[in-house]
DNA sequence: GCAAAAGTGTTCGGGCTACACCCATGG
DNA sequence: CCATGGGTGTAGCCCGAACACTTTTGC
C-alpha cells in the first residue's frame, strides 16, 4: 500500500484592531499548501511516522516546540487518489510567533464556522491570497453498537472532501482536548496574559466565556509571574505561566 | 509500506460463584489468538479498514452487534517484523452471549492488571489453556509541547511487546470513553440489571462504586422494563434497557 | 431470623454560573 | 470623566461522595 502522512496545523493570530482602546483579539487559523491541501509527506520506513512528522514540522517553520498527537488513520478506498491511498493524519498545533523560517508554498488561512442549520456548518477559509468556502454535513449513525459523527462535504469546493473532513475532525479533537490537557497553553507563548488564554478557550469552544469564572477555573493551572502588561486604556495585567504541577491532574 | 489491521476485543463473562447468595461477578476478559497474537488481519484495498475488521469480526463470531473504533495507528520501525510495517488497531468491544460460532484458534484470557508500584503494573491474562504475564511500565514524557504518555514491556514475556502496548492503550481507551459514551451497555444484553452494568464500570475503572450513588448516575440513561430478575437470596431486580434519547447528551 | 442485594432519601462540599462590584489605565 | 479590561467576592444550583435506612428474597 502507498501510505502518507498529512498534518492539520492550528495555530491564533491577532485580529486587526479597529478600536485602540478595546483589547486585541484573537482568530483562528490552520495550515494549506499552494494546492490548498494540508501538508502532506512521504512516509519514511526507518523512523516512526510521528518523528518523521515532527521532522517536518520543525524543517518547516523552524520551530522546537509545538503540540502534536494522532488524529486519525484514513485507509477508505473512496479517498485514495494517485499520491497516496492510506494517510496518517497528526494533529499539530503551533505558536506563530516562535516560527524561524520564512514559509513558502504554505499559506495560513482564517478559519471560521457557522452553523447553517441543524445539520449543516459553513465553513470559511481565509488567506491573503485566496478564499475558500465550503459546507459540511454532519450526522450521527448508529451502526451495530457504535455511533459515527459523520462528516461529508456538502456540493462542491476547492478543497477535496478529505481534507474538509480532517480539519472537522481536528476542531472536533481540540475541543475534546482543550478541557483534559494544557493543549491551550500550546497556542501562547511561555508568558501569557488569562485575557490571552481565555480567547484561545474561546476561539476552540467557539462561544463567549464569562471572564470572571474563566478566571477562577484556571488559576489553579497558572502562576503569575512578576511581569506586567500594559495593552491599552485600561488596567494593566499580569503575565502568568503554566503550572508544571498541575500536569499531575491530567495524568 | 506492508500494512495490515488488528483487533482488540474486550468483553466480559461471570466469574465462578462460590457462595450462591451472593451475586455473580463478572471478569473482563481479551481475545488472542494461538499464537498469544491479537487477532491479525490483511488490508483489503477495495473496502475501508474499518469495514475489513467488522467483516472479520462478524467472521469470527457470528456476531452482529458489536462496538468498534480506531484506537492507534502503529507505525514505528521499532516493531516492524516479517509480517507487517504499519498496523492499524481497532478497539472491538463485543457481547459473548450474542457469539453465534464454534470459536477456533481463538482464546478469552481473563485480564487482570496490579499496580506493583507507582511506575510498573503486572498484567495476568489466563485461559483454560495457557496463563501469560508481563510486567509494564508507565511514565510520562513531556517533549516540545507534547505530553506522551508511555508503556514499555519490562522483561520477557511470550507476549511481543507491541500486543502488550496496545492492550493497555485499549484499556486506557476504555477507561476515557466509559463516563462520556455508551460504550458500557456494548458489554451487556439488551436488557440488563444496575449491578450488571455497574460490574462493567467497576471492571473497567477498577474501583469498587456506591450502587446507591451509582444507580443515581446511571438513571437518566437507562428504562426500566417490567421484567424482573430473581438471582438468588435476595431482593429482586428489575431489568433495565438503555435510554435512546440519551444519546443526545453524546452528540 | 439473617445475609445480601434492591432501592430511596439526606446531608455535605466542591465546582460551575451569574452577577455585582471595585481597581487601574490612558484617551 | 469614562470606557474598558483586570481582578475579587458572593449567592444559587447541580452533582457527586458518603452513608443511613427500608424492602424483598431464599437459605
Amino acid at each position: 500500500m502507498n501510505v502518507k502522512i498529512n498534518v492539520v496545523i492550528f495555530t491564533t493570530d491577532n485580529k486587526e484592531r479597529k478600536d485602540v482602546r478595546k483589547l486585541r483579539e484573537k482568530k483562528l487559523q490552520i495550515v494549506l499548501d499552494e494546492n490548498n491541501n494540508l501538508p502532506t509527506f512521504d512516509i519514511n520506513n526507518k523512523e516512526e511516522a510521528k518523528i518523521t512528522a515532527c521532522n517536518k514540522i520543525i524543517e518547516m517553520f523552524g520551530i522546537s516546540k509545538f503540540y502534536i498527537e494522532q488524529l486519525y488513520t484514513w485507509a477508505d478506498p473512496q479517498y485514495y487518489d494517485e499520491t497516496h491511498e492510506i494517510l496518517i493524519t497528526y494533529l499539530v498545533i503551533i505558536n506563530k510567533n516562535n516560527i524561524q523560517k520564512n514559509i513558502e508554498n504554505l499559506s495560513f488561512y482564517d478559519i471560521t464556522i457557522k452553523d447553517e442549520d441543524v445539520n449543516f456548518q459553513k465553513v470559511t477559509l481565509e488567506s491573503e491570497k485566496k478564499n475558500i468556502e465550503y459546507k459540511i454535513e454532519t450526522y450521527t449513525r448508529k451502526e451495530r453498537d457504535s455511533i459515527e459523527y459523520m462528516n461529508k462535504l456538502f456540493g462542491d469546493s476547492e478543497i477535496c472532501e478529505l481534507n474538509a473532513i480532517i480539519i472537522h475532525t481536528g476542531l472536533k479533537r481540540l475541543r475534546n482536548r482543550i478541557d483534559n490537557t494544557n493543549i491551550a497553553f500550546s497556542f501562547l507563548e511561555e508568558e501569557f496574559t488569562i485575557s490571552e488564554l481565555q480567547q484561545v478557550y474561546e476561539i476552540i469552544l467557539d462561544k463567549k466565556l464569562v471572564s470572571a469564572n474563566f478566571r477562577k477555573k484556571i488559576e489553579p493551572m497558572i502562576k503569575k509571574t512578576d511581569q506586567i502588561v500594559k495593552e491599552s486604556a485600561y488596567r494593566p495585567s499580569a503575565r502568568y505561566k503554566f503550572n508544571e504541577n498541575y500536569l499531575k491532574n491530567w495524568v
